[in-house]
DNA sequence: TTGTAGGCGTTATCAA
DNA sequence: TTGATAACGCCTACAA
């Protein structure tokens, strides 16, 4: 490139980066050779130049999962923005593969990584999170260290859900939690337990399901819940994907819902609110929480000092519609 | 790294890369100097003297489209085991922002493009596809030039979903389709036409609705149907999603499906076989076509001189389910 | 305002 | 089998 202008490589590159002045009819050359020639500098050289990427790693269960893509989005927008390009990585909830996406956006030179409900705390991971990149979690943190996060209350979200159908006049509610691994299923779970407590609800461990955040398990569940010589009244599931698991048993069973049966999810995918699903559910802004974590992320990336942890706890908002009502 | 075991650059490099041999005493000592200082090559570097970046650019209309997120999972299938990453980009429909994403991508010199339902005749977008770098298309083709492109066969599938619906009874037939720059969108409405006339039933423009893909415009689709005089007895959606909005508008408008109203879908998202929807539709193998797409991507990408290019058509199957009934 | 030169971290080539 | 060296394409002191 620099030849075809009959100028020096260092001229071109700050005529095409406008960093230092250039004589303006050295820059029009320029630009115009750069134009006819369709040249564009490399990334690749930039960054290693640089020490720069320009990129960021975002590690997700599984993007085919509804909940997955609306954070992604979040993302994605203030990336694009400000000029980052995202590397997606898909890990199935395995901590090998997550390991091993790790690993390789690190040979990538990431500037940082997002990891969207992934595991935190297992000590091979940990080991990557502690090096030099900077990273966000979502909607999973820590037992043990406090990071950059970017999660739901799940207490104030499960007690209200909770406090709500104990205020239909339910008392036997059920439970469908998420993985042992994920700290907002977690939470969620024992925000469960404090509420049921508190407001005279039944405490019977048969009540709580553990799932996986699929449509599956919320399947496996309700006939689980189905089959037992005291049906649950209502059910909560840890979040909506799997309850439609839990509709699509329910009709199996013949148990129609919200006359026979109330169910209330969490996270509030754009599905839900189809008159088909219509799921009464707690609200979660996905797409502002993407870009919540990558706003974060980006602020660690561009600071000298690395700036002290933040937690940015997301409240959530119970939306009505109708698969809940009122005990018979 | 060098440095620290006392060997020169280029033996530390063929060490751990094992292209030539190295003394086993030698190899032992790099491998465990490169093991105590979490020493991991840089891609980056590795990118730009090989010049290649084991990196592909995807992009999609928007993540957040239930539709998509699957054949992104099919492409990523294969990528992780052929060592490549992939680098995500929305364009959300916009032609600038598709060209801003494909430039950026050109920049960061990927070795490739997917490209899920994207322009590819608008001049920009092909002097870029001109350019040297290989792509696919997937459910979008070129009306004037012949790409590798994975799709659906729109031509058969369209036929099975008319004469189903004749076979029925149904004689008027809506076509809810999507945009006009999507080549699937206007097979299936070529295909439709010319199955509604061979059947022998209604040729009415009126009959045909211009969506886009989205569950909104499904719904509009809908309240305009059903605004008619001669209301259709069954619809037709060029897509799940969209399928999804015009049950969300038949509900509103009293119309219980099927009885009121059939109705069939295009592309047999996940949800689709939840009994809360059930929608009888034309089932797409979409992962694996994400792969497939994958796999023609790099088999451009690996070979020395450009193969001709290879359009795979995949053949749909109709999935029947709930949604559709003979016409009373 | 422009030119020169060094280095970012690899791999490939050639010589030892 | 190993060592030295030259790119890859960019940016940035520093010198002119």
């Amino acid at each position: 490139m620099a030849a075809a202008t009959g100028h020096v490589v260092s001229t071109v590159s700050n005529a095409l980066a406008g960093k230092r002045h250039v004589n303006e009819e050295t820059r029009r050359q320029v630009l115009e050779a750069a134009e006819r020639l369709g040249y564009r500098p490399s990334g690749v050289a930039r960054s290693l130049r640089l020490r720069l990427s320009s990129t960021v790693g975002v590690l997700v269960p599984d993007v085919s999962n509804p909940a997955i893509p609306e954070f992604l989005r979040g993302i994605d927008d203030v990336a694009v923005r400000e000029g980052y390009t995202i590397l997606l990585c898909n890990t199935d909830e395995v901590l090998e593969r997550q390991v091993s996406q790790m690993q390789t956006l690190l040979d990538r030179r990431v500037d940082g990584m997002v990891l969207i409900s992934q595991h935190c705390d297992a000590p091979e991971v940990r080991k990557i999170l502690d090096g030099e990149t900077p990273f966000v979690l979502i909607q999973r943190r820590s037992a043990r260290f406090r990071d950059d996060y970017v999660g739901s209350d799940n207490l104030q979200g499960m007690r209200d859900s909770v406090s709500y159908l104990a205020g239909l006049g339910h008392r036997r509610i059920a439970l469908v939690t998420g993985p042992v691994s994920s700290s907002t299923a977690t939470e969620r779970m024992e925000a469960f337990e404090g509420a049921v407590q508190e407001l005279g609800c039944a405490r019977d461990p048969q009540l709580i399901f553990r799932g996986d955040y699929t449509v599956q398990s919320g399947y496996e569940a309700m006939h689980y819940f189905g089959a037992m010589d005291e049906r649950p009244t209502a059910v909560i599931a840890s979040n909506d994907v799997c309850a439609l698991g839990v509709q699509d048993a329910a009709s199996e069973l013949g148990l129609s819902i919200p006359r026979d049966l109330s169910l209330l999810g969490c996270d509030d995918i754009d599905l839900s609110r189809l008159r088909r699903i219509d799921l009464s559910t707690l609200h979660l802004p996905k797409r502002e929480m993407g870009a919540t974590a990558m706003q974060l992320l980006l602020r660690r990336i561009q600071s000298n000092r690395p700036p002290t942890a933040r937690e940015v706890i997301i409240p959530t908002e119970l939306v009505l519609r109708g698969s809940c009502a009122s005990i018979a």
